[in-house]
DNA sequence: ATAAATAGTTAATTATATTAACCATTTCCG
DNA sequence: CGGAAATGGTTAATATAATTAACTATTTAT
């Protein structure tokens, strides 16, 4: 019999919100032929100050894709072809930066703004209704929270670890 | 220029750090020769009472994959796959309900409660690390506030997907 | 008594990612 | 200075995790 605990709620609550965000982003982006992680290149390309990414660093000159595949923390060929579908759609486009030429700039095009604006509205208002209700404090604290969970597991990596190094032997 | 906005911060975060978690989980998991989701089904299977699975309806008799598949939002088709190695692996029974014969009643065996076991202090560790600083009361807040947006998405399906009509046209 | 619904499985397929190898360029440092 | 290592990006092959569609068996509804 396991216990009830709070923070494991948490945990588990935050996989399944996530997951159901993620499908409805799916659902909705399928619609213009995007799938969510082409979706949230396109916030990153549109410098979306609510980005994990943009509050841990900041970044003055575009972002280049092995920053994004920092960002989604998914491996730099992955983010190749996510990129290359957003280019053939017209939406992104590429430029070669000239103090160092092994570095492709990225940025959105016209209709790559275009559309980020045009979307912008629905998803606010998902969003807004679906924490309605709760004080501005309230999620001042979620969101210290949030930081605090991915900061420690990005800083402390190592001792999160050793907290599972017991189960090798398994 | 998109504004700042605390609400979607809230849950750009939570993307980031489900996506972390389960990167986390993954790894620990591959170490015993399961994926986060085999692992989560284990988890139901101990009748884990943090999982909203539990907290959304009771169930007094042993889950069968169905169910399963709604609570982890996939393909009963994907959940048969899943059973299949957790029973390989002799972590997982499945017995006929007699009541009704279509019906497979999953459970533990006793190294899959072993194996259970054996993991809850490690993870209940990282766990705990991850939201120490913080008190009981915001705690319980921050649930409430998971527990309501998951809540409106799946009760309220059909006024968040009329949020996004207007972008059928883009 | 028959049609519809539910539970589970199988086979084929799709989506999404990874790894490994490679080229070009830049940085590090002995 | 010059060679080794690191960085950025791409490609090809592969892995994995999921889906859909079709099917069987059984139960429920009318």
């Amino acid at each position: 019999m396991i216990a009830k605990s709070i923070e494991e709620s948490i945990v588990l609550s935050i996989f399944d919100l996530s997951n159901q965000l993620k499908k409805i982003g799916d659902e909705v982006y399928q619609k213009v032929g995007l799938t969510t992680q082409q979706w949230l290149i396109l916030l990153h390309l549109a410098n979306n100050p609510n980005l994990p990414f943009f509050k841990r660093e900041e970044h003055k000159k575009a972002l280049m894709a092995s920053e994004l595949a920092d960002s989604l923390n998914v491996s730099r060929a992955n983010i190749t072809n996510l990129i290359n579908v957003l280019l053939e759609k017209g939406l992104v486009q590429q430029f070669e930066d000239n103090q160092d030429r092994r570095k492709k700039r990225l940025s959105l095009t016209k209709q790559g703004v275009a559309l980020v604006e045009k979307t912008q509205p629905s998803r606010f208002a998902v969003i807004e209704y679906l924490m309605e209700g709760f004080t501005k404090d309230e999620k001042e604290t979620f969101l210290r929270f949030l930081e605090q969970s991915m900061n420690r597991i990005i800083n402390d990596e190592e001792r999160i670890k050793s907290f599972h190094k017991m189960l090798v032997g398994v």
